[in-house]
DNA sequence: GATGAATGAGTGTTCATTCAT
DNA sequence: AATGAATGAACACTCATTCAT
């Protein structure tokens, strides 16, 4: 359960809390994170903890939905013309930007998505299943948009080419990232422009469709 | 360092750390896995396991080595024609055709080959990152002669195509046994399809030439 | 941190847990104490040792600064005229003799403050140190009011004089313990007089002075 | 028992045992080596090392005696004249400028014989209570030479100004040692004028003569 | 609503010693 | 005379969770 009285919480306490799980899941990962140091750096007591969250997996996912709400806000705005694939690429490479800029001013919090998609979602339980479907649909809608613009194939299942899509995503992030430990803004562009030229081989429409599934 | 006398032990008792080993670290990842779990799976006394092995680490990669010594084998047999492309992606074709083979026969086995890739390895010291380099070579090298006969484009990084070709067989292979559960042999042949066209959008040379790292 | 909980903590647990724990490195030492065991003799949870103390050491320093607090409060009612060593030797011979007392009445804790002197501080970190540094200085306090009064030679390093004094001190001690098994009050007396005796005769000023360092 | 066996190992084996066992016990005392560490130094067998000596104890106390052996050899070579102290107080001052450069040369073995003297005898057992008696009757022996020629005093018992005497020659070495790191060959003269000076505020005989027990 | 004391099985690892060969 | 495989209790310490108050 959502553990509804966690919102009636004290926002400061709320965001202590956050804050406590935040850095505790980004430097260890959910398994070898001590939910007993996230209470701890909280500055919560432990009885109130299992008053608001069922244990650490509840906690964890509520700390992912509550980042991610507004990780695909984008795609509410985005309108685009039939047959003019042009304005998909841009949003895509706008909402690219946006994750690059985050993992420079939040690591913390890139680094607790990255964690999410890594994970075996049945550790988590069902509220684990439900967001990563949720995710899943998010992405699956962008794709579908580009589809109906021509800027996306149409020849695989569009889930295979989501997860293609976060596979090859995260590989060109670690990758920067372990070429750029500094960071270092001249290079951001070009990475951008690297980032969606593989894109566009992966997913755009070309001859040599292959079976739908 | 290995502890040498593991080559001496009783093959039985061997099989039976190795298998015990296996299932544990398959089921549960580096981290996550129960050495005490290992040794009392294995029937043998603890004393006797850190008599084989230095710690838990020790047999972590001491396993890994063990399975990814004839992975890449067919490598050294592999011959090539000077701008003739096409026995490379035959010979890539075979190599993801023994992979697919061992998921389905031996799926723990296979499971750990993906935990490998997923690893920090910092955490496994020096040997972990040794293994980790000689893979990554090895990768790097199929790619080279790949660029050799014109099959790999040599306009990116080429640990960064390697990297994009292991994310990308991943997510097949997660893809696809998301899909079939039941070990379907007729839905292989396809999926290999699939498999070397996406690899080819991926890494073969084409007029959208990039920034070279 | 000596876990100000362990303050509010029922005063019968308290005893209990400061017994055994004295019990223990009494009989064994820091190093060779098992913390297990005194966990077992306190009859108390693992969780809740380790609730209340910090760890091993923590118990071990917490039981020291427990036993050192009124060790030297005589010092603070010591007033003494200048040019007369008299009251000054008294003074000692007073605390000499409570420390003899102690040793009667309770050996353990009298081995403890013997363990404490004899202890590398570094495996206690840094609260270990402050321990040492602030018993340093109340030895060097009391000799420095002695050579106020002119009791105590000023031609050596004051913290020398006082490891000396505190050296001889033991081997007094563990003399006089291995000699009178049986605790014999009509010999105290006079062990106290040698005691007085050889102090004197390290300390007191005299015409063979040498480096000052 | 001193296993005889062991007198008629291949010396270079005797050797590596007894050089593993110095390292071991100089840096971590006696009941913080470990026995199984000081086997895999001297590269021989456990079964060998459990054939010539019967436990980790009888290691210990068998290397102490080898190291002692010589210690005390000057002893037989002391010749003094009545009514003369100025020989005895030179011969006095050899040995522990003898000590000093041990110190310095090999440190190791020198830590050794200070472990001893801190230890307590009950865990080497009767060999260990040996040992100790013959220590503590060489140096009772220096000292009556020492009374012989008036240098001396005989009013206190004699086993117990030896026990003093190697209190303060321990805290004066742990002090030289303490304040002179790098080793310092200018500041050993005035270090051992010291160390004489105290030890004949100890031992003369003067006026204040006390119990004799 | 909230506290924090308490649990005890669990972690990976080291130990001195034994004994069949 | 010598090997080295094997033991299993012991070590200090962490864990997520419970529950009486």
């Amino acid at each position: 359960m959502p553990r509804p009285r966690f919102d009636k919480l004290d926002p400061d306490k709320q965001r202590r809390i956050f804050d406590a799980a935040l850095t505790e899941f980004a430097a260890h990962g959910f398994e070898q994170a001590s939910y007993n140091r996230i209470i701890e750096t909280a500055g919560i007591s432990k009885g109130a903890m299992y008053y608001y969250f069922e244990d650490k997996a509840d906690l964890f996912i509520t700390l992912l939905e509550f980042v991610a709400a507004d990780k695909f806000a984008f795609l509410a705005e985005l309108e685009l013309n039939p047959d003019d694939p042009d304005p998909f690429w841009d949003a895509v490479r706008r909402a690219s930007r946006g994750m690059v800029d985050l993992a420079i001013a939040q690591p913390e919090l890139y680094r607790l998505g990255r964690l999410f998609t890594d994970l075996n979602p049945a550790v988590l339980g069902r509220r684990g299943e439900e967001l990563m479907a949720a995710a899943g649909a998010m992405t699956a809608d962008l794709l579908a948009r580009g589809q109906a613009v021509g800027a996306v194939r149409t020849d695989l299942d569009i889930t295979l080419l989501g997860s293609l899509a976060v596979a090859v995503d995260m590989t060109l992030d670690r990758w920067w990232a372990a070429s750029h430990t500094e960071l270092d803004h001249d290079s951001i562009e070009p990475f951008l422009e690297l980032w969606i030229a593989l894109m566009r081989r992966l997913l755009e429409p070309r001859d040599d469709a292959l079976l739908r599934t």
